[in-house]
DNA sequence: CATAGGGTCTCCAGTAACTGGAAGGTCAAG
DNA sequence: CTTGACCTTCCAGTTACTGGAGACCCTATG
């Protein structure tokens, strides 16, 4: 299987495939005489696994890790389990953070009454009132949009 | 005001400002003899505004418009109430997905005994389920956590 | 007046996880 | 034999910063 045939079956972009090789994450288990890369059934499977955990928001370094336990016939249960919990536990974290977000800019909406005049609570309120009990901006802000 | 106080003031670091400076998003308003930034309490106003609507998870080009219609005394409230309420939808949009992503995943972690044998659920979970209506893996994953 | 300590400057590099594109080699069909 | 799809590597750009190096600058103390 070629690297297109591969990325169709996992349902990757084939940059990404690449991509992945590259950084270790999953590599192909060969190359052709002319430099190749040739992707099997179990490179696939990996793949495949590697773009849920993706979409269940585990990180590259994470996925590496669930990786090498789907790998390990005697891996235990707790180990995967555990870096679930975690990850599980950002999850409602980030819900409660978007939660109070969404609520507070949900009230300067409502208050503006968008016309167009210059009077706008929604500036107002960036102005100068505190957003509720968040971190630094970073950690809510939208990367890429 | 010289960069440290400013950046206290306005409640961001000062590699911050700094930055927003450099990509033109609010300058410091003048330079002392021997180059240093200067601040006044107009420029510190637009500061806070921006961590504000940084919070908020309004990306930068966001805050940029968002800082032109801040300055702009003729502004409608109908072009803040536009953006703003964009920002909304996007949110509940995230919402929605962090939302069944959570379901999944605590579905997974509940049905995995955790213990030391490998029979793991979640793993198997990753391997051959689908996840729910999400789009590519980078819309909701965990970009710097 | 010299020095010690902070503060500030610019510039460079790195972060996460890709994505886009250029320049060039390979392969199968017509 | 040429066309066009596919493959390769490498480099650059994305977001919004953050860290660090090396070099001035400013104030206070001895």
């Amino acid at each position: 299987m070629n690297i297109s045939a591969a990325s169709n079956a996992a349902g990757l972009p084939v940059k990404t495939v690449r991509y992945y090789a590259d950084i270790g994450l999953v590599s192909a288990p060969s190359r052709s005489e002319t430099g190749y890369r040739t992707y099997d059934d179990s490179a696939v499977r990996k793949l495949v696994f590697v773009r849920r955990a993706r979409e269940f928001g585990f990180s590259i370094d994470e996925c590496r890790e669930l990786l090498s336990l789907y790998e390990d016939q005697r891996r235990s249960s707790a180990d995967v389990k555990r870096i679930a919990t975690r990850r599980l536990e950002e999850i409602a974290k980030k819900q409660r953070e978007l939660q109070s977000l969404h609520d507070e800019l949900a009230h300067l909406v409502d208050a503006c009454k968008g016309d167009d005049r210059p009077d706008c609570p929604i500036i107002d309120g960036l102005g100068d009132r505190p957003v509720g009990a968040l971190g630094r901006a970073s950690e809510t802000a939208g990367k890429k949009p």
